[in-house]
DNA sequence: GCAAACACTTCAATCGTTTGAATTAACAAG
DNA sequence: CTTGTTAATTCAAACGATTGAAGTGTTTGC
């Protein structure tokens, strides 16, 4: 059906051992040969069969991502980084949207392994306890390589957003803007990204005295539908709330929609800031401060870091990277 | 390094055949060797090498995927319902972001080809001109979908959004909600999908005898910049345009963000109306007035498509699905 | 003039799985 | 006791590419 190596030797009258090794560019093949050959290929439109040449290097050029959701501003944007260097290193990617979901993610991880992919990159479902899968790809001794929803039980790579830090940064504009009971809309706390700004939040406090209110630390699962709930509850009892940090933008902009729906200003009585910097940032009224955190740079350097292993270039072990934030200010918040 | 077919086969002391046959059912093989085969497998954690067997049965349980951008909400819901079909049929998905280059595109055709998948679903890359490397697939007879980006000059089954009565159905809306003066914020006119809009733009213009003004229809590219200049630019020479359709909710957001910023009232002096009903629909301020077009099901059933192709149920050229779509009016269009 | 060095090229095995055909064993029929 | 039938298993050749080792010539050195 399709060519192979044989086809071009055959018309051309040598054997296939000089084909491969002129396609591949070994040195022992004269640039006569290696000449004929590559026009021949060219001509006859020759792919090479990457099954073939796979099961005899064991390289499938192939990497396999795990993601929990593609349709989100943050990981489709971390996809496109991730692409970038697929393609800069002539690889393939196997995308897997696990939806959240453990029991997909450890079919995907045994599907994978089974394409025999050269490296994993990964962002965990919510809701780990057991990851026995993510021990499969290391006792295989497959690169792997975390990011954004990363596990500490394993020593391989992670790539994180600035986590701490940018809550941290979120939390003590919101204060240093004149908020002193503010409420943490927060995500599930098994995941070290939403476990982190939760303690960038509690450290802003702490860094200000001033105590820290575990009744306004409000677990919301990333659904919008809990902080509108929640906000409604909150305004009601407590009617000097003046500030809300939410785990990301979603919830971030679901605050802002729903404290205008209960007629209450932003940010004149409640001041809101986001994390992520989404373009729907931009989009509510008034535009959502946040924290930029760059997810295609994750992607980025993830991918780089799996190459690097993938290229034996080094294998460093539970290596950790915080790609850097920053507060971008909006109408949301202000000066009180 | 990893256990192949062969290691079951002498720990069991019988045949690396005897071993295949079992693990795949064939009913040559005792009930008494399967189970011991099956239960050994388990136990050593066996899985099949997808490069040797898909050597050997010429398929890779593999499709790749072509998008035009990961990081967008039509895509990535696509994507979503593209993984869903292929999880059920056991198959990998490899996703291609082409960034809107053919160049890119030609690439990863060729890539794809290498890699042997067993089949295509294609959103083409904006400004097609030479479709060579679509020929390639359908010379080498391999199974191609195409959804939503689609061209014609191919004999293979096509999916698409209700791009014509969609765009219809929304100026129709404008017009019965008393606009006469509709700007069109056009996509590029070489992809099907804005072509067809910005024709139910027109026919809808036509069914109720309103004069069609070139002037009024403004190519913006899918770019916002493009869209928020051409609104200057009219409003300033043109008082009395009273609606607004535009190709995307992209550009209706925009379109919005920029009259507000001119202090022109939504829906009041302008109507807007966009497509596709993003989530950004329910963020912006008024709401925007959209056409609901289903992406998720676009994807579905593109790839249930191509799986009958694969699984040679059926072959049906060049056949053509319009997934249906709805109007959802917002407060960005009201009677006048 | 013979061996050694060199430049290419081919041979043949291999990767792990699948599969048509051959083999073996057990048993029934004549 | 031979033959035929059936059931279960093994043999061996693929699939297409890669690669160490062996094999060609040709040239160089002494």
């Amino acid at each position: 059906m399709s060519i192979t190596i044989k086809d071009i030797a055959s018309t051309l009258g040598i054997s296939p051992s000089t084909v491969s090794r002129a396609l591949n560019g070994h040195p022992d093949i004269s640039e006569k040969t290696r000449k004929s050959v590559k026009d021949l290929a060219k001509k006859m439109n020759y792919q090479v069969n990457q099954m073939a040449s796979g099961l005899r290097t064991k390289r499938s050029f192939t990497i396999g991502v795990l993601v929990p959701k593609i349709a989100s501003h943050f990981f489709s944007s971390a996809l496109s980084g991730i692409q970038e260097v697929a393609v800069a290193n002539n690889y393939q990617v196997l995308i897997c949207q696990t939806n959240e979901s453990q029991n997909q993610e450890r079919k995907y991880v045994k599907s994978l392994l089974s394409a025999k992919v050269d490296g994993f990159l990964i962002s965990l479902a919510k809701g780990q306890k057991t990851i026995t899968h993510i021990k499969a790809i290391v006792d295989n001794k497959v690169p792997l390589v975390f990011f954004d929803r990363i596990s500490d039980s394993f020593n391989v790579p992670k790539i994180e957003a600035e986590d701490f830090k940018g809550a941290h940064r979120a939390v003590t504009h919101l204060i240093d803007t004149g908020c002193r009971k503010i409420v943490h809309l927060a995500g599930p706390d098994n995941l070290t990204a939403s476990y982190n700004r939760m303690q960038g939040y509690k450290q802003a406090l702490k860094d200000k005295n001033i105590p820290i209110d575990e009744k306004l630390i409000i677990p919301c699962d990333f659904d919008p539908e809990n902080a509108k709930k929640a906000i409604h509850r909150l305004m009601g009892q407590n009617g000097d709330i003046d500030g809300i940090f939410t785990v990301n933008d979603e919830l971030g902009v679901e605050a802002i929609l729903t404290l205008k729906s209960m007629n209450i200003k932003v940010p004149d009585q409640v001041s809101v800031v986001g994390f992520g910097d989404f373009p729907i940032c931009r989009i509510v009224e008034p535009n959502l401060t946040s924290i930029r955190h760059n997810p295609y740079q994750i992607g980025l350097e993830a991918a780089q870091c799996l190459f690097s292993q993938i290229n034996h270039k080094n294998i460093d072990g539970g290596s950790r990277r915080v790609i850097p934030s920053e507060l971008v200010v909006r109408d949301s918040s202000k000066t009180k």
